[in-house]
DNA sequence: AGACTAACCTGAAAGC
DNA sequence: TGCTTTCAGGTTAGTC
């Protein structure tokens, strides 16, 4: 479940393949939920193309093309994104239980069905897949000036910037926490897991009304959300994310999340699992008031 | 406007 | 054993 660490991962890991090499061949999947831009489209209009940087908002990667188009990815829920030899592989991604798996590294990549996006380069070298089994991921090509209601709803990317002040935004809002955290427009690259640990780390009950907190839990949760990423990031973004615990040491971060049941890290109370707009919410009810 | 729900997608896991 | 149901979650669209 790629989040800002998993996708800020995966752009760090991705850069050195993509930037400043130019699109020699494309090969796609046929058209499905997950283009945006039909596959002939981009089949036909990336070759030539070369590829100018690549950034991140929130869960977003776009990567600016020399031509002023811009090509922007989303992994949704299972998406990958890597970069492969023909020898031996290496994938890119931290998501879907595909990324830091040493048997996996040396497997050697084929393109299946799910594999979406294929990029050659000019003068070879590793190529570029997207491979997406659930399809909720995203891949679009934005023209020269094309303005994206997805980015452009975007609110502050959640580490970049101070980001809004999250008392003010919340005032008046009857929705939870929780569900104010989750919204993107309100801050970018938050998703379901690290929404449940920031609340933990801020000690904020998921189900508290938004427009209840003080100015005091404001700025704690504000914290801990940054805290939460930017350790994950440290740590290669899948010990906190991946709920089976079996990639990326440390072995497990988590604090609450998919822990129902079990004890609660600093006081040993079992952890709870609420539903919470719709997301499963997991909170200590001692920690968290 | 904000809040809630359904839909998209597919594989794993639970239920029968 | 094998079939059916449920669940997971990022995001958008539709409804109230």
């Amino acid at each position: 479940m790629p989040e800002l660490p998993e996708v800020e991962i995966t752009r760090r890991r991705l850069e050195p393949f993509l930037v400043g090499r130019i699109v020699a061949g494309v090969e796609t999947t046929r058209d499905s939920y997950v283009f945006l831009t039909r596959p002939s489209v981009l089949r036909r209009r990336l070759p030539g193309r070369s590829i100018l940087s690549l950034e991140r908002t929130g869960k977003y990667l776009v990567a600016p093309l020399d031509n002023g188009e811009r090509l922007l990815l989303h992994l949704g829920m299972t998406g990958q994104l890597f970069a492969a030899g023909t020898a031996s592989v290496r994938l890119l991604s931290s998501t879907a239980g595909a990324a830091l798996a040493p048997d996996r590294q040396t497997a050697g990549f084929r393109p299946d069905a799910h594999t979406h996006l294929r990029l050659r380069f000019a003068g070879g070298g590793p190529e570029v897949f997207f491979r997406d089994v659930r399809k909720l991921g995203k891949i679009q090509l934005l023209r020269p000036g094309e303005s994206s209601p997805r980015l452009e709803r975007l609110g502050a990317d959640a580490l970049r910037s101070r980001g809004p002040d999250l008392f003010d935004v919340t005032r008046g809002r009857r929705a939870s926490v929780k569900t104010v955290l989750l919204d993107q427009s309100v801050l970018a690259g938050v998703g379901n897991i690290y929404a449940d640990e920031a609340l933990f780390l801020a000690r904020i009950r998921p189900t508290r009304r938004a427009g209840r907190l003080s100015r005091a839990e404001c700025r704690r949760m504000v914290a801990a959300v940054k805290r939460v990423l930017r350790r994950s990031i440290e740590t290669g973004g899948a010990s906190v994310s991946d709920p089976s615990g079996e990639e990326g040491p440390p072995l497990d971060e988590r604090r609450v999340y998919g822990r129902a049941g079990e004890p609660c890290r600093r006081c040993d109370t079992p952890i709870r699992r609420v539903v919470v707009g719709g997301r499963s919410a997991h909170f200590c009810p001692r920690c968290q008031r």
